[in-house]
DNA sequence: CTGCCCATGTAAATGGTTACATGATTGA
DNA sequence: TCAATCATGTAACCATTTACATGGGCAG
């Protein structure tokens, strides 16, 4: 399971609580795994439970308490071994893509409407990968090589997406072209 | 859930058992769903009860029956309203990525050999796209416009595989290049 | 005689989403 | 006063993977 590497990895860097580790899936995070909080949460009392993590409670009085999750050596040990294995590649499920593919029993106008749809939210995306959010969490870095993996990891997200917006133009132009002949 | 529309829509151009579907998905529909045997034959039974497809039991002396699945007119509608429906992008989980994102641990030569391997997976997958089936599956088409349509997802996948290999060597270059200051 | 293709399914486990649930503080 | 942010969790459900299970035909 990565959800659990990718949470051992960001506790690597810095202790953090289930609410803390939210806001890094919802945006660093976003160019490789996404997650909700209730499997965040689930998550990390089963990393507890393994040894992998302490949790530390911090009382606060003007918000609500804290659990802070802290790695342990045997949580490092686990990240290290975990990195060095190959992964298989990531299962395809593109539902847009589907869509296209028996796109046939539609009209040409409601293909637009579909592409034109998922251009948007890709150019969101997209927007939002090149903020300056993104670029102000590279300088949290512990070393010029972390910074630069970092970077990498984002240039991924920008690029899947460039290329993504690419394809849906030239998807549309052929489509056009195909009723001129 | 796509899966069962990515079947109805097999399910349109001609009938077909799960033993054929699981093919479709092993082959073409790679490029853009991905589905193990188990779950195509539950898929089916639901759609089946839905009353989407009705079965037809062929007996075979030489192999063992089939069950060939026609989908009904209630499939066809229940098919072309989905196609019609934007989706949500599809949620990023790439578990290379946050190996890479968290490589920090790691040494150059480990990271390396991560991204080697990678890039040996993603190169297979791009001869796969490539391969003469493939293309041989466009001529099943039936009508300019769903060739069109098939060959596009296709090139997505290829354009997809092509960018992947491109930022694993630019990876691998700016690596190199750190050390050498 | 070994292994692959045909062809179907079930069961258990894991992973992931959505809905339910609470409640204080702060800024517009 | 409305919405957002802080902060946690549980429960039910859905989707997916992996393992278990069977058995004939055919080619090398």
């Amino acid at each position: 399971m990565s959800l659990k590497h990718a949470i051992l990895g960001f506790l690597d860097i810095e202790p953090l609580s289930g609410y803390d580790l939210k806001k890094k899936f919802g945006s660093t995070a976003q160019f490789y795994w996404s997650a909700t909080h209730s499997q965040i949460y689930r998550t990390l009392e089963q990393i507890t439970e393994e040894g992998l993590a302490t949790k530390k409670i911090i009382i606060q009085e003007d918000s609500p308490n804290k659990k802070i999750y802290h790695l342990t050596d045997k949580g490092k040990e686990e990240l290290r071994e975990w990195l060095l294995t190959p992964q298989d590649l990531p299962l395809v499920r593109h539902k847009t893509l589907v869509q296209i593919a028996f796109a046939y029993l539609l009209e040409d106008e409601d293909i637009n409407a579909l592409l034109d749809d998922y251009g948007e939210k890709v150019r969101k995306k997209l927007e939002h990968y090149r903020g300056r959010n993104q670029k102000s969490m590279l300088d949290k870095a512990r070393s010029k090589k972390e910074r630069y993996l970092w970077q990498q990891t984002l240039s991924h997200g920008i690029k899947t997406c460039v290329s993504e917006m690419e394809w849906i133009q030239s998807t549309k132009k052929g489509l056009k072209a195909l009723n001129k002949e």
